[in-house]
DNA sequence: ATAGATGCAAAGAGTTTGCATAGGT
DNA sequence: ACCTATGCAAACTCTTTGCATCTAT
């Protein structure tokens, strides 16, 4: 992924525009907007490539398949909506993680997803 | 799912011995020590029944294939082992969920996941 | 001009479904 | 004997890969 094509800038502007963790179909669909000529597997490929790169991070969600976001971001965790089925970021923490492992077992990261209705589709 | 099919047993017995949640294909190869002759599809087809009938429930993890645990056990979150695998249950929960959704969202629930490593792969 | 990136289509991995048959009841 | 559940294989979905072509440099 050496050169700057067109696909390229166009995955990124989808992830510049959206602000939010995308799935490659999420991906695909913004992107086209702007390229019609836009093939899924482009996407997967470029959506490797910049997590390599640094660019972009994998968010790992429960049952879903997973989504990308920009890569530098504060530690957070995931909100998904069950009625729009977008994600979204939330800053911060939980304490006690580390009362809940066995003592034996050494814990070496956490993952957590809230789930819930967001302000969108509460209002709706 | 009326009958009591061998096949049936067997994945009921392979979540009895387990005692932790099995991916589909953890409960084909246990089942199979017991009854060879059995299809992948069978497993499927019984392990939506037997959540649909309330004695088992999905536990989705992150970037995993989902697995499937023995319903009606009290509120509790997962271990995943990064050495061998496995999941494990962990008792207990942490404080400060409600903090970190913005107002406007409604939280309804919550999945954590606790990533590191097992007690026996820390041992070996 | 050259070599990397793309699009398409085919191949994989995981899960689901259709259909003839075995096996619980 | 009946009819559900099974096994097999095909279908599906999501992701990856092969290959000829396009295109950024």
């Amino acid at each position: 992924m050496e050169r700057n094509t067109r696909q390229r800038a166009a995955i990124r502007a989808a992830f510049q525009a959206a602000r939010r963790p995308l799935s490659p179909a999420e991906v695909l669909e913004i992107a086209q907007r702007d390229l019609h000529r836009l093939g899924i597997a482009t996407v997967y490929r470029n959506l490797k490539a910049m997590v390599e790169d640094g660019l972009l991070t994998a968010v790992e969600l429960p049952g879903e398949p997973d989504r990308y976001e920009m890569a530098g971001l504060a530690h957070h965790h995931h909100f998904r909506c069950r009625t729009c089925k977008r994600v979204f970021d939330v800053t911060g923490c939980v304490e006690g993680l580390k009362d809940l492992v066995p003592r034996r077992f050494r814990l070496e990261g956490h993952e957590l997803t809230l789930v819930g209705q967001c302000g969108d589709c509460r209002a709706a």
